[in-house]
DNA sequence: TAGATTGTTAATCGATTAACAATC
DNA sequence: TAGATTGTTAATCGATTAACAATC
């Protein structure tokens, strides 16, 4: 696809460049310079420069970024551009929070199931609640993009091994443990854990005045 | 404090090494060496032990690393050794599960107080819950370590200055704007979107196979 | 044309990796 | 003593920054 290898740091920075270009979008600006995205953002004009480069040539010269070609080169660029079905395992507070969230509706992700190992308690969703023990009956008849774990920990490693084993190939992980299936398998771990305790060594700096 | 510059490299690898000595001091395994954390956490050994060495010697060489006496080490490192009094602004969803996991309790973290803009849907919550409007002369009253901003994106902003008027330090953010406030204000921004989308990138790479 | 700003290469910097002396 | 593994310096690699020609 595309000739150098991307790193972790610019895919974490393309969302940030996605989510810039969406403010100004709404507030109809409809060009912009890497210098002024550099300083919203926070990063220097080359970084952001050399980040679209990766992926190719968005810009006229003398005169900046059109927004709109932009943000949806970077859209594309993404994979925001095709829709994406999701599952949710697990429907305590954290997987309810997910499957109501008109956000990433937004952004063409669609919550078609929630599973979980008691479904009496869950209320006020749209999508399909269904006992974890149908998942596989489920995945083999439903094409699945992404599936979210919000389960407990104890449970989590299971449930990753079951989907991983059914076929998906893309983890969408809150539970506090790191997933990792090789190359295979797109993960991402959100380690509520871990940021506060990164957040308390940052403080911990600050506060040393 | 540490002779050394702490890149945000290191910060975000501490609480893992924290996590895995945890899970080892519950299979009461007593030693460890680099190889094997590296090995763990799918990092290199030099690299441990470098990340380490930032912040003292740890191990005996020959025989590799007491497990409990590293994991109080980097929990002092951390700052988990002292207790830290928690706000959570927000009360949906996702601040209810804050409120409520206890995790953080075990850690240290003790979630005090609570507050929306309308407290009367909030149940099963064991923090005192108070409306937002409050927020201020809580502040004043209460020495408060931490706050969490879990509000909707079009609130998190003026909570945030609020916050920081009110001379808090430290900011735990998951609503999906980017905070910074310089460099007397500790920020962890949790960004579901942003880790979102990443994944979605990535699985555009798996998939293309 | 003159001014602005990208695309793109080269230089710099910092993080990771390698290596090994110190020492348990 | 021999084997193992850290602490620590040096080498390498990759990411960031700087620079500037291309061009709008």
């Amino acid at each position: 696809m595309e000739k150098r290898k991307i790193s972790e740091n610019v895919i974490r920075r393309l969302p940030k460049y996605y989510r810039f270009l969406s403010e100004l979008s709404e507030k109809k600006i409809d060009r912009i310079s890497s210098v002024e995205i550099s300083e919203a953002l926070r990063l220097t004009a080359s970084q952001v420069r050399q980040d679209l480069f990766n992926f190719g040539c968005f810009g006229q010269r003398g005169c900046g970024y059109d927004v709109e070609f932009l943000k949806k080169a970077i859209a594309e660029i993404l994979g925001l551009n095709i829709p994406h079905s999701v599952i949710i395992v697990g429907a305590g507070r954290i997987g309810q929070a997910l499957a109501d969230y008109g956000g990433f509706l937004k952004e063409g992700y669609t919550v078609k199931a929630v599973f979980d190992i008691e479904t009496e308690h869950i209320k006020n969703i749209k999508a399909q609640i269904y006992n974890v023990a149908e998942l596989e009956n489920y995945l083999a008849a439903n094409n699945t993009d992404i599936a979210v774990i919000a389960t407990q920990k104890d449970a989590a490693e299971e449930v990753a091994k079951r989907l991983v084993e059914a076929g998906i190939k893309s983890i969408w992980n809150f539970a506090p443990i790191d997933l990792y299936f090789g190359e295979d398998v797109a993960v991402e771990n959100i380690n509520m854990s871990e940021s506060l305790f990164s957040l308390t060594y940052k403080s911990k700096k600050v506060n040393a005045f």
